[in-house]
DNA sequence: CGCCTAACGTTAGACTCTCTAACGTTAGGA
DNA sequence: TCCTAACGTTAGAGAGTCTAACGTTAGGCG
């Protein structure tokens, strides 16, 4: 039987885990603050249900970050006239600002998880992250 | 610039945290558990703070997850002859056996991980998640 | 020998992220 | 019209990581 590299998934996310917080936490923003606005930037506004299903975060999860950005002016929560359910969330010109400020911390942070392997073997890696992540997206 | 993959790895590793819950949690275990005894096998007994230091766990977190295995009897806190501040840490036949039960969990928790991957491909992963893995625990 | 520092186990608390359950409101189909 | 589903929100749980503090014990150094 194999090794099992479960556990060792578990300790190199927790790695990155603990890199993430450290720098975006440095800034005073957190992981869902950066898939936010990531989302945002790349796939434009969205109700807060849509940006739950782009960015996996939990619907409950999502008001609490939203709240966050918005009060510091990152984000604007405006009615849906088409569908007054739906708040209908979008950038503000600080908000495209943080979002290149948290990315280039994130660039930071893959730096430095990623700083034992060449070019290549990132290639790879990534390829193969991508992969996975795919699969458990779609399939569950 | 290059893609962010860091984001990518959290969500994957979130997956896998997941699954790991999903599995150990369906017997009353968690991932404590699992390393903890893991490395009791493999290492053999220790204190408290070895145990801290084989497995990355904190010491803080260690009473709470020990003092949960030995309440159900598969590990054994004996004070050290030698040097009264520690605790050595066994495990007990119990154990032995939760070890086992629990080792099946971790493999099915990789089938399911790792899915999408063909066996080459898992071998790659595996192999840059360890060199990874050994970068930050020497390195920090 | 006495002191001081370090290690040890423990308790308490914080924070991030994930996930579930419930609630009132609104849209839209039967 | 009624019923179901979607939406936003609140509350709470659990796992994992991390820091700070405390009393106890070992061991080195003066």
């Amino acid at each position: 039987m194999e090794e099992l590299p479960s556990w060792v998934l578990s300790q190199v996310s927790a790695q990155g885990h603990r890199i993430i917080v450290e720098k975006f936490g440095s800034v005073g923003a957190r992981g869902y603050h950066y898939r936010l606005l990531r989302s945002l930037v790349t796939d434009g506004p969205a109700s807060q249900a849509a940006l739950g299903r782009r960015t996996g975060i939990y619907l409950s999860d999502l008001v609490g970050a939203l709240n966050e950005l918005e009060s510091e002016g990152y984000v604007r929560r405006s009615p849906d006239p088409a569908d007054r359910r739906r708040n209908v969330v979008g950038l503000t010109d600080r908000g495209r600002a943080r979002a290149e400020e948290l990315s280039e911390r994130a660039h930071a942070v893959q730096e430095e998880l990623l700083a034992p392997l060449s070019g290549p073997e990132r290639e790879q890696f990534t390829g193969l992250l991508r992969r996975l992540l795919e699969h458990h997206r779609s399939g569950g």
